[in-house]
DNA sequence: CTCCCGCCTGCCGTTACGTCAGGGTCAAGC
DNA sequence: GCTTGACCCTGACGTAACGGCAGGCGGGAG
């Protein structure tokens, strides 16, 4: 029923440094003290301790912890809930790091060069939550949108690979046409429009001509996406999207 | 192909300080300065970023870090490797902090008070390797080892659940039998004896009335179990240990 | 009564940065 | 050519979460 620190220590897998510790500062102070001085801890210490290691794990900082656990409407069952909650989180996160790892092997293994950005997906700050916000709000719940996310979940290292391998050449074929100086209502670029607009189909979503020149005049008005065809090529963006467009008139 | 410390600060995901950081301990210094003194990063510096970026996330120091990423007998691929098993591990790790919190939840609801152990398992110092190696060097490659890990590994929590309160269950009538002082080769105590060896063969081997008295005797042998049983109540061991040998014995 | 282990309270050390302070740099615009 | 704002530099001190040690009391086994 009562519990020196150091078999708290052993039981709870910490140091007895670590008790001391959270006792200084507030954090877990046992329920009382021998007449020596010694502390004593109890079941509802140990439940304490508990709910500190757990949120600890989780990366929480310490100041922060004593203010969850004190929060007065937060029973034992919402913590249960929000640490479950947390974990899976931190599991999807890691198994996020896993399949870029995994990516990096297959790329490693078909001496593919990956860009920084693909590099550090899992780490920069290009925070996947903003993202999605934004193409939600951007693209509203659109069949389009949805089916776009349920073909990509389904996607393993090797599907992106081929779509990374499809992109990367189709972005050499139209740079390359874009160098010769061919017009973008040329025939020629205009096949590429349709191929884009097929590897789209393919891999994302059905995309029909009407939605394609839609997504083509987004990419212009949106500045992220015209900087990133910019970046391979000054004036791509512009070529890219009347390419389309002529594209979507003749086959219309 | 060359970045300033703002642009490498934003694509990975870390503030600018902590690149000076990385500079200033030498564990990622910039290939090269500007003349005005402005660190510059390469493609070079940025893959040793991303390696040093996911050691830190497995949680290594960063000193560590240094020694394992300098490592010559290390090329990429093999960091690849080892990133992907330290990863997995932490996975699983993660994975049994939720199924501990699972257990607990399952337990609120039922009312079924944890005991401290059960609460800390997921911390604890009894740690698992050395238990398991403990385990395989005791049982050495037996067939009822591995069948019971097989079918541990099939468990979920409800299952736990049930074990627990058939476990329990039988240690109270124990204790109960102990405290009224029937002798241990009594039909009660063989019944008892008898009960513990079905619950072992219906939730973790084929339990033979030979493997059982085996049992028995490692029990006695190893303080661990003892001193288990000893908390219980004093003498249930040796208790425990008598009926098992009279109940193996009368329906031998 | 002694011995050894466990507990106590300072107090300084360490890791991995955060956070200014004080001062140069660079590209853009007037 | 000059300003301006964003970006860079080097110290230097601060912080969180303990680790580790010193110096001293407590407590039960022999």
């Amino acid at each position: 029923m009562a519990y020196t620190v150091g078999q708290v220590a052993r039981v709870a897998g910490v140091t007895v440094r670590t008790l001391h510790h959270y006792d200084g500062i507030g954090l877990l102070s046992p329920s009382g003290r021998t007449p020596a001085g010694y502390r004593r801890y109890n079941d509802a210490d140990l439940q304490r301790l508990q709910l500190v290691l757990y949120y600890r794990e989780l990366g929480f900082p310490l100041e922060e912890i004593a203010a969850i656990i004190d929060d007065p409407a937060a029973d034992p069952a919402a913590h249960l809930r929000r640490q479950h909650e947390l974990l899976t989180v931190r599991i999807k996160r890691l198994q996020e790091m896993v399949t870029a790892i995994e990516f990096a092997m297959e790329a490693s293994k078909l001496n593919i060069q990956l860009t920084p950005e693909e590099r550090f997906e899992v780490f920069g700050d290009f925070e996947p939550e903003e993202h999605e916000a934004e193409a939600e709000q951007r693209w509203g719940d659109t069949d389009a949108y949805r089916e776009s996310n349920r073909r990509a979940s389904r996607y393993g290292r090797d599907d992106w690979l081929r779509i990374k391998a499809e992109n990367e050449d189709w972005g050499r074929r139209i740079v390359a046409l874009l160098a010769s100086g061919a017009p973008a209502d040329s025939p020629e670029a205009m096949d590429l429009a349709e191929e884009h607009r097929q590897i789209i189909s393919r891999w994302f979503y059905e995309c029909s001509y009407e939605v394609h020149t839609g997504l083509a005049d987004m990419y212009m008005a949106d500045e992220r996406f015209t900087s990133h065809y910019e970046n391979i090529a000054p004036g791509l963006a512009a070529y890219l999207n009347e390419a389309i467009h002529a594209n979507a008139i003749s086959r219309a």
